[in-house]
DNA sequence: CGACCATTTGATATGGATCAAGCGATGTGG
DNA sequence: CCACATCGCTTGATCCATATCAAATGGTCG
């Protein structure tokens, strides 16, 4: 029985898109393959608990997740938005240092940790692959920490110029995640990034046919908000 | 010649603490050691610039290291502060993200990055570390991120017990840092981080007997406000 | 059609930024 | 040794971007 009711649309499939060698990705994803078993996880479900131990690490095959924590005051804070193809929840450490769960219903491959930290330690290429994997996530924590700093439009214009960068097209963003999940993952209040986004329009950057897809009419206009 | 009059206090020498398991703390720091050389930084001088090639790797001995990125407006952003112990400048990319600076007269173990990595290659252990390294890179810089979210009594308290907890002593903070570069830390400016601490003092969290030290007199507190 | 939920829009409040001045420690030259 | 310049820090007054509170709109599903 599925916590959550399988609703509208999770048509957000795309091409994996890491800068990996391709003898690497082969080689790694075959042993992926391998141990690998994808299960399916309804909108809303918790895929992984904060504090929970790592005992797996996931791939997006289909859908999208965001991991999460919860400070003392309630306020939720996004670490990062995942889809397909990109790798999560996967830590050095026994534990996980945020909870992850499913925006829309998903398709995600679970693998397990141990196996393939067994396998790095006899193969220089799996251990590899796993460094660049965190390596990656310091990358992307680093310049989501940058956002931070930013102005309301700033963040907003940098968070369409990402979500772009990671989607088939260039130039129309699907959002799988709500105004929320944006304003958690920005820093910022729902109304702010409503109203940011509006600007944005009115300014005829983008396009908001629907709340949910987003038509960048001029990346130039946006990359210099993106200071 | 150095860049900068070796004026002031340095005088910032910290005994390393890398929660490590001591077989490999030993193993890796041999390599190290083999490897590396110690080199002095003049108070402000760069040791490396972000885009650089990354060919280097680096050890604090004695001094403390800031790393930052400027913001096209020229709002600069402190990465991430290293002191005795800690190791900087580590990227699986071919370049450095981040700049870095010595803050007061430091010296530096450096490091070939590519006889590590080839080390690496042929040691699970050596591999092992050089991703745990990484993974706590990434701790950092998430934690660092749920810092900027917050307010800045929150920051500047968050920031104290960060320093706190990496000081021999828990009780008094050596700050080798100026107010500026606890602003550009945080997110705020300097005029907020010297209220915020006045106010810390006037609420009897801390005492600041000279700009530099700070005494945590009330971690309760502190950590109730660092929500 | 009507209820519900997400999003947008409007009005007001506020925390931190900005602009500006004062203060204290450190170092310099007379 | 003292007067003065400099620099880092603190304090004060005002402004503004974003949060907060509140209401209207719109899309979705029973």
């Amino acid at each position: 029985m599925l916590t959550q009711p399988m609703t509208t649309s999770n048509s957000f499939r795309r091409a994996p898109a890491q800068p990996v060698t391709p003898a690497r990705v082969t080689m790694f994803e075959n042993s992926i393959e391998l141990m690998g078993a994808v299960m399916p996880f309804a909108r809303g479900a918790e895929i992984y608990g904060e504090n929970e131990p790592a005992e797996y690490l996931y791939k997006v095959i289909a859908g999208a997740v965001r991991t999460y924590t919860v400070l003392k005051d309630g306020r939720r804070q996004i670490g990062a938005f995942y889809l397909p193809g990109d790798v999560f929840g996967l830590e050095v450490d026994d534990e996980h240092a945020f909870s992850a769960e499913a925006i829309v219903d998903c398709k995600v491959m679970v693998i397990k940790r141990r196996a393939l930290v067994a396998l790095a330690a006899r193969s220089g290429d799996v251990a590899h692959q796993l460094w660049t994997m965190t390596a990656n996530e310091l990358r992307r924590a680093q310049s989501h920490m940058l956002l931070l700093i930013k102005t309301a439009q700033e963040r907003v214009a940098g968070f369409l110029l990402e979500m772009a960068a990671r989607s088939p097209s260039t130039a129309v963003v699907e959002l799988p995640m709500s105004r929320q999940d944006i304003a958690d993952y920005l820093g910022l209040t729902i109304e702010t990034v409503s109203r940011t986004l509006t600007l944005l329009e009115n300014a005829a950057a983008i396009d908001v046919p629907t709340s949910r897809r987003i038509v960048l009419r001029n990346h130039a206009a946006l990359n210099r908000l993106n200071a």
